[in-house]
DNA sequence: CTAGGATCCTGTCAGC
DNA sequence: TGCTGACAGGATCCTA
């Protein structure tokens, strides 16, 4: 899914298209992708962000908490389209299609949400219980809000798991996925596979300042996820392409050190790496 | 408490 | 062509 810098773009997005704006009706086609009542009308009050979870609060001081897993999607449909989370055809599809779960229906145009595994949802809280939701309650502290002494400590404490495990965890750091965990592990030139107790502090110090860098430039650019485009020879690409060092490169070169690229399995997850960069120990 | 594997679900792709 | 298994930008639940 839609790791953080993609929860931070969609967020961005939509603050133009809803923010103080009237939503009138919410329409379900999938039982498991929106929990709580189906009654819902009212003005848009803020848009807020904790790690991939999306926010969105109202004027009846309820909220509705988004969560877009593997493929999720927001898709606004109003005078014009904006399309962001898991890359798919539905970002230029006709709407609602088969995948279309949640309907969100504003005065001023249409929220679709989309999710072909639904393993995503929609979650009504009321505002001021956000922060006891217990996906939010126990997130950890995103990498801008740690210091490299924090994440080393944490890290001490999982001595026997995988990095790469340690830094998904959420309730470890929260907002690297898939592929910012490969980005952050390749700056920082640390095996995947690597026990989390063997890392020494400046190693646990460039992971930290590789999320941070990656995730930053991520969202600068407005997310791996923004929209699939057709290149110049016709085929499909994303804007993954554009800061992706080893992510979907397997095959390719290593932009440090011309090595190619692999693809291993680490933690039950696929996992890039440049094996002559990224050694293990 | 940590660690590891199965599981939720739909869709696509490689290999026979 | 049709089938089968593996795998997918996530997180939880269950077991040891």
């Amino acid at each position: 899914m839609p790791e953080l810098p993609e929860v931070e773009t969609i967020r961005r997005g939509l603050l133009k298209y809803i923010l103080n704006k009237k939503m009138v009706g919410v329409e379900v086609s999938c039982e498991k992708s929106w929990i709580g009542p189906l009654d819902f009308a009212a003005k848009v009050t803020e848009l807020r962000r904790f790690g991939k979870a999306l926010v969105i609060d109202f004027d009846n001081k309820k909220s509705l908490m988004i969560h877009l897993r593997m493929t999720g999607q927001m898709i606004w449909q109003g005078e014009e389209r904006y399309a962001a989370g898991h890359p798919s055809e539905n970002f230029t599809a006709e709407l609602p299609n088969k995948q279309t779960r949640v309907i969100l229906k504003f005065e001023n145009g249409i929220l679709f949400f989309n999710d072909q595994r639904k393993f995503g949802f929609i979650k009504v809280l009321d505002t001021e219980k956000v922060e006891e939701e217990p996906f939010i309650a126990s997130l950890a502290k995103e990498p801008w809000q740690m210091t490299a002494d924090e994440l080393y400590e944490i890290v001490k404490r999982h001595k026997n798991s995988p990095i790469k495990a340690v830094i998904l965890d959420q309730k470890n750091v929260a907002g690297l996925g898939n592929i910012y965990a490969d980005e952050s592990l390749y700056y920082a030139k640390v095996h995947p596979k690597t026990k989390a107790g063997k890392l020494s502090k400046r190693e646990v110090r460039m992971i930290l300042e590789g999320a941070r860098k990656v995730m930053t430039a991520s969202i600068e650019s407005g997310g791996s996820t923004m929209a699939t485009y057709v290149k110049a020879d016709g085929t499909k690409g994303d804007y993954l392409e554009k800061f992706a060092e080893v992510f979907r490169r397997e095959g390719k070169k290593c932009g440090r050190c011309g090595a190619e690229i692999v693809k291993i399995r680490v933690a039950g997850r696929g996992t890039h790496i440049c094996p002559k960069c990224q050694k293990e120990k």
